[in-house]
DNA sequence: CGGTAAAACTGAACGGGTTCAATTTTTATA
DNA sequence: TATAAAAATTGAACCCGTTCAGTTTTACCG
């Protein structure tokens, strides 16, 4: 592959990008047709498909952007001194779902999800799957990183509580995805409700 | 309405039902067409969406079915005198995993599931989010029972702990249902690692 | 350069879920 | 029973994601 090959492959794959993204915010992901996508990108049908295997994957582009962002942000929140199991978790989750409406609408959230389990063998779908880990993951260091500094309990397995925890995370935030009336605010506290327990019970009697 | 016109459309109704039931199973959903599940039924595609909105929510029908019959064993194994967290907890799941395949190939619960999150207007997603509550409350219900029992500690919150219980074993079922490779065991041994935690802090201590 | 193989591009055609205007069947009324 | 209104049915047409055979562009080599 030579320069001009390469660099013409990359503009494009930029531009259809950029036009699949901004279609998908301003209309919404079902409104967008492939037809736009690739007109405004100006390039045909077919050569969309060059570049993303389907419109799934297209979407799936965006969220992984945004889920890079979460994860950034979380890692930052671990190096801190936290002394609160349960004020530890809350801030984590915070950032999660607070960054979550920054670039995907609800809609964009439920087509993704959808996707990601009704076709689990495209690759972005696995992409998915790989950064829900990496979610999930950050919230077992986080407990881990409490456990090392006797907020936690010893005798605490921090990956599975971790997991558990997260899952419950990951649910709620479909529920409130699926419910065009629920806001963050009320998603917070709920979540902050079902882990009220296992926060006190993880905690490290004094 | 009168007799003859309420009889025809109770049966064609259960005509649909069955013929769509039958070629989900035989073919699965994806391969299933309208036009398939109309001819077997002897109507026409028209009135097929006559009796249901879209292809989903005729999925949907049998999905609840389903679930009707998991609450149904879940109830009575409640009822029971456990007298121990974990393997309550363990045997309750254990129903849920167990029955799950029975009816359901992985690509119909994945195809349910997808149409639950990407489409949360239509009826039956509201029916199978109906569903999932029930199933939670079941979890809560559990904890509950054990807890008047003296076999859970008094201090702890029964409903968010159910709660969160239930919605870890939902999303686990989600990657169960993702991956092809993954079977009932394995499902099984995740979420009782997963619990263990759990199952542990809230005992009450003898 | 000229020729050719490979890569990229194109858009018309295809498939299957969904819609809807026209038709048929049933019910209600006189 | 005749007639009109209402309900149910129909299937051809529509929409849109996806495919693929044919065309154009680029890269490589003598």
């Amino acid at each position: 592959m030579s320069g001009l090959r390469a660099q013409k492959k990359a503009d494009k794959n930029r531009r259809i990008l950029e036009a699949a993204t901004t279609l998908f915010r301003k209309v919404g992901y079902d409104a967008a047709r492939i037809e736009d996508i690739a007109e405004m990108a100006g390039v045909s049908v077919g050569t969309f498909y060059n570049y993303y295997k389907n419109k799934g994957d297209m979407l799936m582009a965006t969220v992984s952007m945004e889920v890079e962002e979460v994860l950034a942000a979380g890692d930052e929140l671990i190096g801190r001194e936290l002394d609160n199991v349960g004020a530890a978790l809350s801030e984590l989750i915070g950032k999660y779902y607070d960054h979550s409406l920054t670039y995907l609408s609800k809609e964009m959230w439920r087509t993704a999800m959808s996707l990601s389990i009704g076709q689990p063998e495209t690759p972005f779908s696995k992409r998915y799957t790989a950064l829900d880990h990496r979610l999930s993951k950050q919230v077992c260091d986080l407990f881990r990183s409490l456990q090392t500094r006797g907020i936690v309990r010893k005798d605490v397995d921090c990956d599975a509580t971790g997991e558990l925890v997260f899952n419950n995370v990951n649910m709620m935030f479909i529920e409130f995805v699926k419910d065009e009336e629920m806001d963050i605010d009320g998603l917070k506290a709920e979540v902050a409700r079902q882990n009220a327990p296992v926060a006190m019970l993880v905690s490290q009697v004094a």
